[in-house]
RNA sequence: GCGCCCGUAGCUCAGCCGGACAGAGCAACGGCCUUCUAAGCCGUGGGUCGCAGGUUCGAAUCCUGCCGGGCGUGCCA
């Protein structure tokens, strides 16, 4: 149990005993002060309950503290101050348990089994068509983190690229390259303005031998997916993002499903004909507007696709389906989620999550990024400059619906003002302490053999509570979907331990005091590491 | 026009299911290496939380309107 949990339990008995039913006790919050004077942790819990018991929220303050429990070994000291808030002070001893159950724990600790069910997150699924951008790096690690921290809280998670290999862009894409092949051979034939421009191909068409152009256009299409396909999982790969199945399009076509999902809609009757296409009754379930799901020509669109996927993704058992598209697609969601209502699936069991673009600055200037002829910034060309893992720390720093600044030069720096560096130095920091230790000969001790009531100066007991409140905040960040909160975990957690380093040897003339602050010091190593791989970024153990 | 996201210190941002004096990093200025990694630490200054209303005991946080920036609004994918 967590030490809020455990509190959240201590005042909930309280109330109970007011008394007050079940059902009128609010949920109890504890939160972290921003000030130490008020209290390890605290809760408004009595501002929440003033209007029911027609009583001041100092008042009631006052009878829930009288009910707390007097012998606990939790709580050193209890305050009502600000007019209503309990300031809840902990005994330390219940800062050091926390370091036993870490090292028990140890790969495990901030894993937790809270909560079940079978998640699918489909992330990336960019077209085929080119080159992944940066932009889709920022979707990339997103989903894979997302991913990450699914599995930590407890849920099965499977990770699902989409590959839109269907359509006329394929085909497109195929003329593309064969007109590039066909300009290598000397033929003046000009690349249409509609074509794709870019670069790649021409390095893709130099790879043909004479006489490629007789194989016919299927070749060529053929090709250049496969190609582009390879480079795509290369520089996934790359960044160390991992997806356990790489579904085609193509293959819903051939099996039937799209088929049978428009059928199904139909017989629902929530697809009709009219001007001789057949449409989605998606305006019934909160689109703006009805959509075509085949077109005039009889030819099934992009939706009626990705509807055959999502249904797809329920029969195959899935609970909860996210979707990470970038903020571009956002005209797409009210459709999506119309379309699993028609399904009858409930809307909320698709979460589908948005990432603003990326900025890309160099020394804070922006890096002209025009899509126009295929010059844009290729995901490859930045992971081959920073690195993975500042490239990874980076696309994580902020909240997934805020724009995001990348600057290329500030990634590569090896300075305070990189945080990518400063979490993994933090990291490497302790390692090298701990060398230190055996070199001296000083055997370290299991946590729980130590004296760890020593552990009380300084910032030790702040540090102790940043490492307990790790599970709690990894819980948060899969209710929320908010992965950034992880970034800057890390970025505490790394100051408070660069604080204390400074201020306090760790390895000493006293032993039992070097032991014990060696057990700290070991469990900040263990939490920084679990957390460094959540974000799938290393752990160094020497820098 | 309509829809989504953003607007907090010079810069980049956190805080946003309402709560106690609004936080961090960078930049600026000034300190700290014969002792476990100075890729580090300490100190100083710096804010009408875009604007205006509303709800509330209490609003950066919720609601409405406006202003500014980004993105979208295909029988493309």
């Amino acid at each position: 149990m967590t030490i809020k949990q455990e509190l959240s339990n201590l005042i909930k008995e309280a109330i109970l005993k007011l008394p007050l039913k079940e059902q009128d006790v609010p949920e109890i919050i504890i939160e972290k002060p921003r000030h130490k004077t008020h209290g390890d942790f605290a809760t408004n819990a009595a501002f929440l309950l003033a209007k029911k018991l027609r009583a001041s929220p100092y008042q009631i303050s006052n009878k829930i503290v009288e009910l707390l429990p007097t012998d606990s070994f939790v709580l050193e000291k209890v305050e009502i101050a600000g007019g209503g808030f309990i300031n809840l002070f902990l005994t330390p001893s219940r800062f050091h348990q926390v370091l036993p159950q870490i090292e028990a724990e140890d790969t495990l600790f901030g894993t937790s089994k809270t909560k079940e069910g079978r998640v699918l997150v489909e992330f990336v699924s960019a077209n085929p068509t080119g080159p992944l951008h940066i932009g889709h790096g920022r979707g990339a690690v997103y989903g894979d983190c997302l991913a990450n921290i699914m599995t930590a809280v407890g849920y099965q998670v499977e990770r699902e690229y989409y590959i839109n290999d269907v359509g006329n862009q394929m085909q497109s894409l195929g003329r593309s390259l064969l007109i590039r092949y066909k300009q290598l051979q000397g033929d003046n034939v000009p690349l249409p303005e509609n074509a794709y421009q870019g670069a790649y191909l021409i390095q893709l068409a130099k790879t043909l031998p004479a006489g490629a152009e007789d194989k016919g256009l299927d070749f060529f299409v053929q090709l250049a997916k496969e190609e582009i396909l390879k480079e795509i999982r290369d520089d996934l790969a790359r960044l160390g993002v991992k997806f356990n199945r790489w579904f085609s399009e193509e293959s819903l076509y051939a099996s039937g499903r799209v088929d049978e999902t428009i059928r199904l809609l139909k017989q629902k009757s929530y697809a009709y004909e009219k001007d001789d296409a057949w449409w989605l009754a998606s305006s019934g379930f909160g689109d703006d507007k009805d959509r075509v799901l085949v077109r005039e020509t009889n030819v099934p669109t992009y939706l009626a696709g990705d509807i055959a996927y999502h249904r797809d993704k329920y029969d195959r058992g899935c609970d909860l389906l996210i979707d990470i598209w970038g903020a571009d697609h956002h005209g797409y969601v009210d459709r999506m989620k119309a379309a699993c209502a028609a399904l009858d699936h409930n809307p909320d069991s698709l979460v589908i999550l948005l990432y603003q673009l990326v900025n890309l600055l160099r020394d804070g200037k922006q890096v002209n990024m025009s899509t126009r002829e295929g010059e844009f910034v290729t995901l490859k060309e930045v992971v081959d400059e920073v690195g993975p893992d500042a490239a990874r720390f980076f696309f994580l720093m902020r909240d997934h619906n805020s724009h995001l600044d990348f600057d290329l030069e500030l990634a590569k720096r090896h300075s305070t003002d990189n945080p990518v560096y400063y979490v993994q130095y933090a990291h490497a920091r302790i390692c090298s302490i701990l060398r230190e230790a055996a070199a001296r000969k000083i055997e370290p001790l299991p946590a729980k053999k130590c004296q760890l009531n020593l552990l009380t100066v300084d910032n030790e007991l702040e540090i102790l509570t940043e490492l307990a409140a790790l599970p709690d905040d990894i819980i948060n960040c899969a209710n929320t979907f908010q992965v950034h909160h992880l970034t800057l975990y890390l970025q505490d957690l790394a100051a408070l331990f660069h604080h204390y380093y400074n201020h306090n040897r760790i390895i000493s003339q006293d032993r039992p005091l070097s032991l014990a602050r060696l057990a700290m010091v070991n469990s900040i190593r263990i939490v920084i590491r679990n957390v460094l791989h959540l974000l799938g970024i290393s752990a160094p153990e020497k820098m």
